[in-house]
RNA sequence: GGCCCGUUCGUCUAGGGGUUAGGACGCAAGGUUUUCAUCCUUGUAGCAGGGGUUCGAAUCCCCUACGGGCUACCA
């Protein structure tokens, strides 16, 4: 690569950026970081009618909770700005004006009834192509069949006019696609595209093509649905005579629908229990909520390393894969050219392993907005110690609670086929003996404790499950959770013994009563 | 409909002429554990179909089928 490597993420701001653009970011990212280039941040919102208040700073912010930094964009700034092209909405222009001036591109006056027309027409006698392309171009209301005093009349008077791209009649365009190879499309199915728009802006086609040369893009890196379209661009580099320095193409594979067909789209994730979000998403005008991977317990880390896969592979066994170890690994000619199903199953998998792996603290300080909810007030080092011991059996940062309550309150309830299977005649009495053992437990150590209770068991040859199953119902509430000797100390001597003492009673009338 | 892209266990995938077609998720069984979870072991299941090319095809070519994308003054 003899070129700087400069790549760019050019999602529009028309809704939540959901974690198929996440990934075409991510893909980006890793390309760029791993030749050591630049990834550019550029937002694309040439189509006014569908902006969406938020959803700009939604985009900034999904990157970041995800850790992909631009090195230039709307925020960061950079050599090639403005990075938003409504701000760069007056270098369109003359670019458009010089594909017509040049014969590559027309006006059009046509007006939405007129198009309408035109394809009932064509529909009605089953034309192959219902669209504005060479066979119909001469009979529409534009700069190739008006005159050109009327032409410019129109344009002086005020009148509503876009710019076509004048396609070649039929002529074989071959692309290279990085992922695909060699794509060969013949200019007679393609159509005349608006490249600048009556509202004075530009479409996707002649901003995303002017602006990849002007940011000097090397790499063109987005979706399969941009395939089709790729001979068009080809073409405007063409008719710019950028071809020397037209960028590569690489396009990705969809990701699709768990189940069903199409890609993944917008209400797919809450009807079937994911998110498909980063972020959660509220629907200002419907109020509709869209759930987001980092409010539904999901570590960044984690989606990012699941994202990846979904597309891509080593070629190795390994599967967790941290940020630098992805953007080492991260090639081309091993991005899959299949769509990928998303597996919501999978995702959750990965999710466990990163949280297996999460250092106590950071996992305490995403818990403790959960307890906080709860109404509980607790110390950040006793609930990293609570975190570090459940979290091998959390799938989600809120299941961290379901496996961990008993540490912020007592046991209100006790679970009855527990009771029924293992409290014996003499539980009470042999817990009476335990608390007095405990009671004189010095220091109130994991190891301690465990080496008097077992002592305890041994030397009055009792048996052992039923003994500390017993205990695990009094200070618990159920037969779960960790270790009881990890548990004792966690919880101090007095409330061990207070929750002893409360068990047994509760317990013991309960089994007396034989509701169990 | 037209054009383009694709097709290996249910899902994500390894594999580029000779493999008992490998791994992971899921699922199932067993083991470990005071309990739950983790963990370990084992099992489950696949080359879309048909033609070629070849001594030999999951691998190369063609056709069919199926899936997907695009087909807007949307990106």
């Amino acid at each position: 690569m003899n070129r700087n490597i400069r790549v760019r993420f050019a999602p529009s701001p028309t809704g939540p950026l959901h974690i198929g653009g996440i990934r075409t970011a991510l893909y980006n990212y890793l390309f760029a970081r791993k030749y050591e280039g630049s990834f550019i941040l550029r937002i694309e919102d040439t189509d006014q009618a569908r902006f969406v208040a938020g959803a700009e700073e939604y985009i900034f912010e999904s990157l970041k909770w995800c850790n992909i930094k631009p090195d230039e964009g709307v925020e960061e700034g950079g050599p090639y700005g403005p990075y938003r092209q409504s701000d760069r909405r007056h270098i369109y222009n003359q670019y458009a004006e010089e594909l017509v001036k040049h014969g590559f591109a027309y006006y059009a006056f046509d007006t939405a009834e007129e198009l309408d027309k035109m394809r009932k027409y064509l529909e009605e006698r089953h034309a192959a192509n219902t669209s504005y392309n060479t066979s119909v171009r001469m009979k529409m209301k534009n700069s190739l069949t008006l005159s050109q005093n009327e032409v410019e009349q129109r344009i002086s008077s005020g009148a509503p006019y876009v710019i076509r791209f004048k396609i070649p009649e039929n002529e074989d365009i071959e692309v290279y696609d990085i992922i695909r190879g060699n794509i060969v499309f013949n200019t007679a199915v393609l159509d005349d595209k608006i490249l600048y728009k009556s509202d004075g802006m530009p479409t996707y086609h002649l901003a995303n093509v002017v602006d990849d040369y002007l940011m000097e893009i090397s790499h063109v890196i987005r979706g399969e649905e941009w395939l089709s379209s790729l001979p068009l661009h080809v073409l405007l580099y063409r008719g710019f005579g950028w071809q020397e320095r037209m960028p590569q193409f690489a396009h990705l594979p969809l990701i699709l629908k768990p189940e069903g067909a199409g890609k993944l789209s917008k209400r797919d994730g809450d009807k079937l229990g994911f998110p498909v979000f980063p972020l959660e998403w509220k629907e200002t005008e419907t109020g509709e909520i869209f759930s987001g991977y980092r409010e539904s317990g999901y570590l960044s880390e984690a989606v990012i390393n699941l994202l990846a896969f979904l597309g891509w592979n080593p070629g190795a066994e390994q599967e967790i894969f941290s940020m630098e170890e992805l953007i080492k690994s991260f090639s081309f000619d091993r991005v899959i050219k299949s769509g990928a199903r998303f597996d919501p199953e999978k995702a959750k998998w990965f999710n466990h392993q990163y949280i297996m792996k999460m250092d106590n603290k950071r996992l305490s300080d995403l818990f403790m907005p959960y307890l906080t909810t709860k109404g509980i007030e607790a110390e950040s080092i006793f609930v990293e110690n609570v975190c570090g011991l459940v979290k091998e059996r959390a799938n989600f940062i809120m299941d961290i609670w379901k496996h961990s309550h008993f540490f912020f309150h007592a046991p209100e309830e006790y679970d009855k086929e527990v009771i029924k299977k293992r409290w014996k005649e003499d539980s009470p009495v042999q817990l009476q003996k335990i608390i007095e053992l405990l009671q004189k437990t010095t220091p109130f150590e994991r190891e301690v404790i465990e080496r008097n209770i077992k002592d305890f068991i041994s030397s009055n040859s009792l048996n052992f499950g039923q003994i500390m199953i017993a205990l695990r119902l009094c200070l618990v509430g159920s037969s779960m959770g960790p270790e009881l000797f990890d548990i004792m100390p966690l919880l101090g001597k007095d409330e061990v013994i207070r929750r002893i003492e409360v068990g047994i009673n509760k317990i013991s009338v309960l089994y007396e009563k034989g509701w169990v």
